[in-house]
DNA sequence: CATGAATGAGTCTTCATTCAT
DNA sequence: TATGAATGAAGACTCATTCAT
């Protein structure tokens, strides 16, 4: 039991190095030399805990997969049933990818900017977990255009890769701003708003 | 004259053959051997056109930036005096991405997926690339807010990036479908409506 | 006495299960970790039996020297007084080598195969091993040809290392082919005869 | 023209380090560092010319392999029609050998001591260049027998392999001593009387 | 006594870049 | 101008060995 622990931590004190130095150098600029450098311990012993650097970053990746699917599993999908109630959902959904990334804006870094050109698995890890979230997302928009809130002819699967993407360039942004307090609220207002509303102004 | 004319043309065989490479095997995987041999050429012709491999990307990102630029300042923002006009100016810039980066998938998957975490000058001017689209597309919201037609209190700043994410995700997400040509036509219709409409029923 | 037979015992476990895995592995290939892991005790175990890794190799090689010593002890090379019985003895030794090394082909393995190139102590060791074998056998030639039924005019330290490499041909031979009993005892014909009467048809 | 050579130069060049370098240490204690460092050239180069470290030995092997082929192509197997006819055939073999593995101790001490346990295949190859040698040396058997100068009850395969046997031993011990040319003569006088009249006194 | 976590020396291998021809 | 042979920095990875528990 006490082995099992101290194995896990260990494992998670290199992956959190791991994430500082992908972070900042990119996947292929950190070396394993670096991370064991960060932690002061032998690079030898990142390899009784991880095949290889790679599968650092798959361990990594897998993380953030399953933060996000934390986030997105809080909320359930049919529990609107007016425009109103949705709206307050999406602000808690967007309050929880706040968190999930902006506490940690590294996680991010890694996830949106790092991570790609490196290998198909890489690749398609990262387009699922995408996908997993814009088919999430769908689920509610089925859900609205249901119970009526929503309009009948929306193209739900077009439309929840689009609003998708509106959340995570949120994300994003707000990331790459210092302030990410303010900038980040003005997001969580505005997407909603452009998804329910659109821009046009009311006749 | 003639002589600029040969040094230019070599210039793009080299660029042509470096994305074709780049696109299948990535920025890292892809080596300068790679893109000779595809032009039967030595590979140290390669450093008598450009100073570095590195060069070589910044050359294809340059590409993509020229047209891009060009696609967007075919229209100009302040055309449209109605949602109709705007409306109709938007399939049109729709359109020209999608020729942009439709024509030739191999832009698209560079531009997007092989191109990230490799330094830090790369990365800053894909952001660049994309803050320009983004800029110009707050010159239309502006636009339809000073008009009229657009809702006074949009946040333009937000929306725009917000706005372009989606077009970008839907260039993105027609490339990784086979037959991006009906796709792609479904994106360019939900998109205009979610911009401006928004997704609730009318009342 | 009981705590010395108990370390005798597990010294000689750890050097069947090193014989196990040299044999299959080679010794180069193989790991400390194989060997410990075999036995199902911690690795770091086996550096309480032995100094190191070649370590084992010289007390596995040593048990081969120590055996093919008490097959040769068991005859006395003055014991012939005529060809026959001259005969007859070499066939004893031939039968107890084949003994030896026949009954753990793993043996011959890694006496033959797996153990070269390693280390100058290790190759003069099998040198030594193989040149005390050739030693005896030109006790016996000696004896020979004092009787008078070997030829007066023979190179007994030539001949003596040519028949050695005949026999240790013959069993490594034999450890090549699975049927290694008929293909055994061709050879144990077909060298004594070699050895004594030669290939010419009588005249 | 030109370039090809100049390759084929620069191989042997390279083979000939190796050569150098494995006779002294061994395969696995040898580095591709050693090996370039004897030539006074960058690392790299080898690996224009070899795909690995395991591809120059097999290099090596091979021109072993054929230089043996070349030796024992020399004579034809069914020219002799007696014994003595044989004996002389025997004798020019024997000097082929000792000039192929004397000239250059290097060769032999590479082919016999440094070069087992590496790899299934480098053992594959040489233990077939062994088989090679012996499955000639049979065809002479073969012939002997027919011709009847070699006894009719000659077990060929078996006596082949013994014989090659000694000749191997003869070659291998002639290099460990160092005055060779008087000790390869012994051998040279010994094996083939061993072969053909045995150690019995004639009666 | 036994263990196995930690270590880091040591090696192969790749590939962008240079430069003599 | 074009070439491609040569280079060597750089880095991933292995595994024998040690030693605190």
């Amino acid at each position: 039991m006490k082995k099992e622990e101290k194995i896990q931590a260990r494992k998670e004190e290199i992956l959190d190095a791991a994430l500082d130095i992908f972070s900042v150098k990119g996947y292929h600029a950190a070396g394993i030399a670096d991370i064991a450098g960060k932690l002061e311990i032998g690079h030898g012993t990142c390899y009784r805990y991880f095949k290889n650097k790679l599968d650092i970053l798959h361990a990594l990746l897998d993380q953030v997969q399953a933060g996000l699917a934390e986030v997105i599993s809080r909320q359930s999908p049919d529990k609107s049933n007016s425009l109103e109630e949705y709206r307050s959902q999406i602000g808690e959904i967007g309050t929880g990818l706040f968190e999930l990334f902006g506490k940690d804006s590294r996680v991010g870094q890694v996830f949106f900017f790092e991570t790609q050109g490196i290998d198909e698995t890489v690749t398609v890890k990262i387009r699922k977990t995408h996908e997993l979230s814009a088919r999430v997302t769908e689920l509610y928009l089925v859900n609205g255009v249901k119970k009526g809130f929503l309009r009948k002819n929306l193209d739900t699967d077009i439309a929840s890769k689009a609003i998708h993407s509106m959340m995570f360039e949120g994300i994003l942004q707000s990331i790459l701003h210092k302030s990410n307090e303010e900038y980040a609220s003005r997001w969580m207002k505005t997407v909603p708003d452009l998804m329910l509303d659109g821009m046009r102004s009311s006749s």
